[in-house]
DNA sequence: CATGAATGAGGTTTCATTCAT
DNA sequence: TATGAATGAAACCTCATTCAT
């Protein structure tokens, strides 16, 4: 996405006063509500501003345009994800590689599980919103956060490079997403977060391997 | 997706004469021709229908509205990706495991590689047109053929679960999706494919050993 | 309605051959099919022809257009209408007029009867076919039947004239319209019918009176 | 008419703020223009809005479709002439028989004669517009008037039944209908009126004195 | 600041009718 | 003569966005 596209998709005013916070979290919050109930196509600014308890002008007052308020939510949803990924990080630091990978899949899958229906509803706004630059923005972030936690890693020599940890992150987040997208069972989310768990583990381990 | 969703889905008439089997054809090709270059946001059923040299009145002869039509294209395009990991299933029988894994990654990453700018305009698409049904049933076709293969193996006793096999491809799509989406150079693409067969090589044979 | 409009729907050519009139018949036939299971405004050219099991192209073989489609079928019904009036007006001849009327609305209420949902039907394309044209015309030849009738009364010097005729037929009509929409039931049909009877027969004594 | 029909036409909204009154006034306005200048067939939303001096959308903010905005014109009508008849009704209470058909006859043909060409506009929407359940409506509310009033006729002990006012409305609003179709001259209508009252004078006579 | 009425371009879809085969 | 594919004008309706109050 070019970048004046990108500042046109920038919230229009900062929210100094109390109350215009409070409407601006109203409108997200009522968004994603919207999204839920009537699905991606039937999301109409009126009918957001409407649950909202606002004006249609109003909403306008905080958002430049359609497309900006789904972004801003979007990005909301997509930045508790990298920073739940980076908490665990910052935990998983000092520990063995498999130990590392364990504890980083399994704080993205819980996450995801938590916020399972958003998450879905995301996916269907994402396209047309330019998501990929936001999940590319906050992949890199993730993927620092990454990196710096393989460099701590207590029995492996050189780490994985950023490629192989983009590759970790696409092929998890794709599985979750299918997984998602089908409504599976918490059951189903348990099982799944073990295999993908295996999965990075064995790939990661191999990456290493490979080079050395 | 319910019964009658994808009933309103179906085409509408078989061609019986084959001047019509042409004008579909040009109809689905023009679909394609207007994503690529318009965008999903921008293809409306009329530029379709200029595109491919027919009146509307002809495209909706064929297809009962604008989703059936982005549906029987979303699913063609499938249908071919589910084709080339079959026959590369079917080839690749009575190997050891790695091989075969070898040779399925690599098929799909080549089928979607040189479809990628279809690839990336039906990713668009796929939301608003029940597309997961799709990605489901296809991804049943294939996880059969992958079976299959997998009991052929010549170094594996007791071949991994349908479960580990859904993961596997949904971590490979969700892998090249992102690769996709990204516009990767040819360069990236290979260099994907080969730590796509790592990765997956590794995972199955993790989940093989983790059995026994 | 003009005369050149009604020269419009003039049926394209006479069908002198038995193959053809069988045609016509279906596409008749056909027409009240849809009307009935489908209702006015989904009525379709290519639906009728469907249903007949020819061509649209046949269909427009032997009608001009839809209007005169439509005109036909309504003018049967009311031609049919109008012989059952004129055949129960040739049997009453030579009675009291009380007996007439009760001869005259009794055949008129078991013909409309008859044809209850037919009659709903047709009450719903008459206005976009100039019915009201057919609806004068055959009303005319009703009317004479009648006064050709009353002529023969055996208790009315002076029987009544044209515009009370055509007041008695019109209310008649009316009356019967409402029951017929409304979808009355038998039983009410039939309570209807004595009504009529008295209506009919009570205004006319009021009229006859009257003048004398 | 089922549940939901109904549902579909009503008001989209109702205008809070005056200038809002004001455009929805505009619009049934507009709607009736539109009608007696192009009829029936070429009535189009835009051009009512055109005609109006709004926008199509604008139209839209009040009538959810095409259907309600036609169903209201209509109810509007309707309404008048129901209210017309009540006021009748309340006038001729307390006085023998005939003069209160007479009354409420007169009454009737007169709102009628005095809006003859929107009912005969009308006449041809009422079937698209599901009319029948309106006139349905309308015609219980009148007959209740009509029921009041006889109740107190100084010359009846038992005042015709419910059924009995239904005949009379039916045939005295068939006649009028078919007086109105024919574009009858005002002394038509006038000799008309005279004979409606004796028509249903008679039947209420007829039907009163039956019981007996 | 908030409101909500108004805008109108633009999209989808239908269907009577024609005409080459 | 029958077919049915093709036409395309024209209808309906939506919804992001603006702006007077």
């Amino acid at each position: 996405m070019p970048a004046d596209t990108l500042a046109a998709l920038e919230p229009r005013k900062t929210p100094v006063q109390a109350r215009a916070a409070v409407t601006v979290e109203a409108i997200c919050e009522a968004t994603i509500q919207v999204l839920l109930s009537h699905g991606a196509e039937r999301l109409t600014t009126s009918r957001v501003a409407e649950r909202a308890g606002v004006s249609v002008g109003t909403l306008y007052q905080y958002f430049p345009n359609k497309q900006a308020l789904l972004f801003a939510v979007f990005e909301d949803h997509m930045n508790k994800v990298a920073v739940a990924g980076e908490v665990a990080c910052e935990r998983a630091c000092h520990q063995p590689l498999a130990d590392m990978i364990q504890q980083l899949v399994e704080a993205y899958v819980n996450v995801k599980m938590d916020r399972a229906d958003i998450s879905v509803a995301l996916y269907k706004v994402a396209p047309g919103v330019g998501g990929h630059a936001v999940v590319e923005r906050l992949g890199r972030r993730l993927r620092k956060a990454i990196e710096a936690m393989l460099q701590t890693a207590t029995d492996v020599e050189l780490p994985p490079d950023k490629f192989a940890i983009d590759v970790m992150m696409a092929a998890m987040s794709g599985a979750m997403r299918s997984a998602l997208e089908s409504k599976a069972s918490p059951a189903t989310f348990r099982k799944m977060r073990e295999h993908l768990v295996l999965l990075c583990q064995s790939y990661m381990k191999a990456v290493t391997t490979q080079r050395a």
